[in-house]
DNA sequence: TCGCTAGTACGACGAGCATCGTACCACAAG
DNA sequence: CTTGTGGTACGATGCTCGTCGTACTAGCGA
């Protein structure tokens, strides 16, 4: 289980979109570039089960988008914001500016 | 078949990452980014079945990533380039910018 | 040691997706 | 009218995805 992580010039542009087009996973890397601090797998308020947590953060580690950093029992998630910013210009940025307006149903 | 387009106000975010994340699809609106003149579904070139083709098309066109005008026997495919600016600005250059190194077998 | 916490692994299920083949339609050219 | 072109519709297939439940492990604290 070695937590593998796709290197900054493995990193796929479709893999990442794919990553991002889920309302979940977005809603976590939202939390993560708003606080970069890094936090446990649990502490995103995700109304969703304990494995379908560990799927998506699967998903999101390899498409590179995040990191996860074992910590005594917890996992510690990070932003790949420089790696991402590296490779792919613009990209998180536009996404991030994009969905806070979009994720709520309107008000 | 009302060729039915999202407005841009409707434009959602995962439904355009989701679009973009497959690779014949970013081909396409690669190739529509390269030269913005609107062209029928069956000339960029993609190795896939003509309903293939119709359900990725469709796909784009829902996603709003596209318009589709019909004309004639065919059905010409413009980018909603100024919608997409509008709504997720920097979204799309982004993305244009980083596939066309990414997606090849890198040389 | 006995829990509790944080998370994984595996298996399952329903839904959606990418792909195809076949059949079909509308228009244009001969 | 017949043929070709550009495309849709429908059905099927196999794969992936998002989700869950259950069982399990590793570390921390009393």
């Amino acid at each position: 289980m070695g937590l593998t992580h796709p290197t900054r010039a493995e990193l796929q542009i479709s893999d990442v979109l794919h990553a991002l087009s889920d309302p979940q996973r977005l809603s976590v890397v939202r939390s993560l570039a708003a606080d970069p601090m890094p936090r446990r797998c649990g502490s995103f308020g995700l109304d969703i089960t304990k494995s379908t947590l560990t799927h998506h953060f699967r998903v999101l580690r390899e498409a590179g988008v995040i990191e996860q950093r074992e910590e005594g029992t917890a996992r510690l998630n990070s932003l790949r914001r420089a790696d991402l910013d590296a490779r792919f210009p613009g990209l998180l940025d536009a996404v991030l500016a994009a969905s806070p307006a979009d994720v709520p149903a309107l008000s």
